[in-house]
DNA sequence: GTGTTAATTTCGGCT
DNA sequence: AGCCGAAGTTAACAC
């Protein structure tokens, strides 16, 4: 990995066109080519950069970019699509090579796959009397979250979104529709369950009589922590 | 900004839950104080990451922690939610410190935004004696991006995306159908128009009569600046 | 390999 | 300030 801190401008040319005016900015090379062009603020996404595999080529200005005190210009193009970033270097105040290895990577807990298995663990957390049908409830446009019963016995396709938007709603809808033609299901009712639903996305799952049930993961991880010392 | 070259481990919890096993990485302190871990590989995409506002504390290792090796350990708590990052660094082998100063920003060009503003310069791209109604044409539901008038004075919304998916032909879909319900529009035709267009979302499109157009956004940039060198 | 969906999404625009 | 939609989205997963 190089590490580079230099006043530069920088173009992009690609899928668009983008232009970077004259500042001083972190440059970081990796390994595998890439470039990240950063700045002191903002977020962890760049400014601009170039994703891999790509290739960088640092050559010398041309005497027209000398004249406007450039001393050094990289050329990255990407090796699959006409993707180009050129970087015009003005001055260069830091410029370090180190020696990182292949990381392990992350591991992670809590998103989507976690939230389906604890609802599916505590379903009647969507009323009294649910009872769990199955998980991904295979259909011919795809996997229904879950499938479960209602205390009457009446089928119910539930939706889980961490945060709940209109294509959710739209996802649901079309798998209602299509259980619902399903003469052994139907009639089946929507439960739309999310962390945290938007009121668009509300609305529009109520337009269309589908329930919606907001999540409390801590509360649902509390039911299993509790679960756990009891066993 | 501040650079620093570790071999550390991470650990997150906030939104989720997440751990980085030891590994030497590159950790950058930004000046509003957030924090990015990068691997030498991957995207632009960090790691693990605190974004601002938030704060880092540096402090020396406890017993315990410096009988396994850690040196020093930074928390970042951010400022405003719970959210908690832990770097509990082994060795550090490099550490640098630069003033950057505020980054003027990114000049873009080629978005969706674009593609609207050139079709409706060139609305005719949809077919002879289309004519433009207006752009952002509100409805209940939201703005269509184009409502046009064909040869025989027919109608169209158009949508426009970069790259058209099945979302889009849904949100048409529902602006089609809100339209043909106005008595002084309907019947209202409907045109998905994007530089490049999913299979299955064309497959959906054709399927409710929506037709499919492909913008060539060179072709008509060009047409620009062909009328540009006119006048 | 292709297509689909989630993401600690982030970012900009508008209400 | 909050909500909505786009992104040079990227990345994981299923088929």
């Amino acid at each position: 990995m190089r590490l580079v801190i230099a006043t530069c401008s920088v173009d992009y040319d690609g899928r668009l066109t983008a232009h970077l005016p004259l500042a001083r900015r972190l440059l970081v090379v990796k390994a595998d080519g890439s470039v990240l062009i950063h700045s002191d603020g903002g977020s962890y996404k760049p400014l601009n950069w170039m994703s891999p595999p790509c290739a960088l080529a640092e050559r010398a200005p041309d005497d027209e970019e000398a004249a406007t005190g450039v001393v050094a210009v990289w050329d990255v193009s990407h090796l699959k699509s006409d993707d180009r970033l050129r970087v015009l270097l003005h001055e260069v105040h830091h410029d370090t090579e180190h020696e990182l290895g292949v990381d392990p990577g992350l591991v992670k807990d809590g998103v989507e796959a976690h939230l389906q298995a604890l609802l599916a663990e505590h379903i009647s957390t969507l009323g009294e009397g649910y009872s769990l049908v199955r998980r991904e409830y295979m259909t011919a446009i795809g996997p229904v979250d879950l499938l479960a019963k209602d205390a009457a016995g009446v089928s119910v396709a539930v939706e889980i979104k961490r945060r709940g938007e209109i294509d959710g709603v739209e996802q649901l809808t079309r798998y209602l529709d299509l259980l619902n033609r399903d003469p052994h299901l139907a009639p089946v009712t929507g439960v739309f369950a999310a962390q945290e639903i938007k009121p668009q996305a509300r609305t529009l799952a109520e337009d269309r009589g589908i329930r919606c049930v907001t999540l409390d993961y801590a509360a649902l991880r509390g039911l299993d922590d509790t679960a756990g010392r009891l066993f």
